[in-house]
DNA sequence: CTTGACCCTGGACCATGGTCCGGGGTTTAG
DNA sequence: CTAAACCCCGGACCATGGTCCAGGGTCAAG
């Protein structure tokens, strides 16, 4: 297997590689996200691609409603592989319960703005749009 | 009913009676989600009850989705209730769609999550964790 | 060798949705 | 009357997740 660890690439490079902008970059670097990489000796940053990879990582982590903090603690555990991966899967198993969580509380809001969309004349006496009126004394919820 | 415009209530009472700050009221103030209310002699502002209620309906449109933008648009169009009720059904519409967009993403992240937890043994060779590999080289999503 | 594209750093700035602070006036209960 | 509790304003500050800038060095093509 060829984890190709000999790759040059500049920060450009994994910027485009991984659809991001060099700030962000280097703004995941100070916050921990991604470490720092070797220099070269103009005091260029000198990546490889699994530095691609582990953008890409994120993006995908951030797709999937982690926070920066979140991504950041999950590559931490990652990193120690032994006790990582017992980590990485209660993580993941905590961030699935928020997600179900956050999917009913969507839910409900679904439900109540349907409701009231569907029993709004749309025209004629305010005081017929339950809209308006479930904002003004909550039955929407 | 008794609409009771002639109620005096400080910001405080209102905070209370709302469930937020007096902050939080100033700072809708500045934002244009509350009116200017009357002041007193002093300088105080004078709330009546439609304060608090107003309140409670940006809390719940918060709580159904909105951003404060979109509610600002909302409390707008409610004003001018004749063209308003068309409006406000239009964006509690947009807003439906939006949310229903929301979840449908949200369920996406679940299933993926979801596999990806129930194929991880939670231990050994973090080669057989399928988090992991899925945030190395993205088969979630 | 020059030129333009790229990289470096530190720090400022953006939006969102507030929260807190200081210095001062007001109101109300005892 | 006094003291506590409340109110005013303007402005600073918080977290989140970046984005942009100035002033300078580096690298690659022609």
């Amino acid at each position: 297997m060829n984890t190709s660890p000999a790759t040059h690439l500049t920060i450009g490079a994994v910027a485009r590689g991984a659809g991001v902008g060099v700030d962000t970059i280097r703004y995941y670097e100070r916050e921990g996200l991604l470490p720092p990489p070797r220099r070269r000796g103009s005091g260029y940053r000198d990546y490889d691609h699994e530095a691609v990879e582990r953008l890409k990582f994120i993006r995908r982590a951030k797709a999937l409603g982690f926070a920066l903090e979140d991504i950041r603690e999950l590559l931490a555990l990652s990193a120690d592989h032994e006790r990582g991966v017992r980590g990485v899967k209660q993580r993941a198993e905590a961030k699935l319960a928020e997600i179900e969580q956050r999917i009913a509380e969507m839910q409900r809001m679904r439900r109540g703005l349907k409701k009231l969309v569907a029993a709004c004349p749309g025209h004629g006496d305010p005081g017929a749009c339950p809209i308006l009126g479930a904002f003004t004394h909550g039955e929407a919820t």
